[in-house]
DNA sequence: TAATTATGACGAC
DNA sequence: TCGTCCTAATTAC
């Protein structure tokens, strides 16, 4: 269920714990047995995101591409070195039931004891013996007794340092690619924010919408046309630019488009920081800690249907756009 | 225990 | 437009 932002905190992750290791690979499902038999004993030299997709390159001309897909997840453990964001955004825990599972992070009775025995403590610099899972956004669970843990679930690839393991789960892409095969599906993707800041990328962004005659609610979910925008993300952006979700690309008016590309680059720099999809702005630090601490007040739109807009009253509406839902205000975004 | 759901993407018609 | 693939948590029965 991820969308851009969780990749690229995944990647930072990569970046602070694998880079620069010799990794053992495994796939102890069973599925991805070649690929990881190719990348066994190699070091890992680079981790990138581009838009819902990590690249983790490795000594030898090879690359590890995945999609998380819908319900992908990447669950750390052992003495993990928390980047500084993941760290301070994953103050609230959840902790694990007897099968191992995670349990909801945001159960306010769920308690879960750190590496030195202390309640809800996160520590920054130094790495923490834990359990963290990675998809759409974070949950922490009890420290496993051993390491490297016992692989729960269905695990298709296992990455294992001498001090961390990352398991990957449910990806709708994993595969072993040659540079020229990576540089071939990142030229395909459209600018992604975070990885191209530049003006070229909001051009590049605001001249193929402005071309096209699809519904900007299509435009903004095509991986081709913008990279790393979900069905929460394109909700959010088009009530944000109080946007009708069937106008035609081609028909938004220049400076609309220009300013979907820059809120687009404001949300995902918030969700990289903070983990969680923040879609509401401008709110006093009393409604931001409420908002933030409870998934229902967090949006204008997404998973609203039928309950009044924030801003007019109308009830929200749920329709199918592109093979999924889309929630919108017919009176603000008219 | 089964059905449902999910913040994706692809290929066949 | 539809079916299909990937998996686990939650909800319904």
């Amino acid at each position: 269920m991820p969308e851009g932002h969780s990749v690229h905190r995944i990647t930072r992750q990569f970046e602070r714990n694998f880079v620069g290791h010799v990794v053992r690979v495994s796939s102890p499902q069973g599925r991805f047995v070649q690929g990881a038999a190719d990348l066994d004993g190699r070091r890992v030299t680079d981790a990138r995101a581009v838009g819902k997709q990590m690249f983790l390159g490795f000594e030898g001309d090879r690359w590890l591409r995945v999609h998380l897909g819908m319900y992908g997840a990447w669950d750390f453990a052992g003495d993990i070195l928390m980047d500084a964001t993941i760290a301070s955004a994953n103050g609230r825990m959840g902790q694990t039931n007897q099968r191992g599972t995670f349990l909801d992070a945001e159960n306010p009775d769920a308690v879960v004891l750190d590496s030195a025995g202390e309640n809800s403590i996160t520590s920054i610099g130094a790495p923490r013996r834990t359990r963290l899972r990675m998809s759409e956004s974070e949950k922490e669970g009890a420290r496993p007794e051993t390491f490297p843990p016992e692989p729960i679930g269905q695990v298709r690839v296992r990455l294992l340092t001498e001090t961390v393991c990352a398991d990957l789960r449910g990806p709708t892409a994993c595969e072993v690619l040659d540079p020229a095969q990576v540089e071939a599906i990142v030229a395909k993707l459209g600018p992604d924010p975070l990885l191209d800041p530049g003006p070229a990328s909001e051009e590049r962004f605001t001249s193929v919408v402005r071309r096209k005659p699809t519904p900007i609610g299509l435009l903004l979910m095509d991986q081709n046309v913008v990279a790393g925008i979900g069905n929460v993300y394109r909700a959010e952006l088009l009530f944000r630019a109080r946007l009708n979700p069937h106008t035609p690309g081609r028909l938004v008016p220049e400076e609309v488009v220009r300013d979907l590309w820059r809120d687009w680059a404001k949300l995902l720099a918030i969700g990289v920081e903070t983990g969680q999809m923040m879609t509401m702005d401008d709110l006093d630090p009393e409604a931001y800690r409420a908002a933030m601490a409870s998934r229902d007040d967090r949006h204008w739109v997404y998973k609203r249907e039928g309950q009044p807009c924030r801003v007019c009253g109308t009830n929200i509406v749920l329709e199918e756009m592109g093979a999924r839902k889309l929630y919108w205000c017919p009176r603000c975004q008219a």
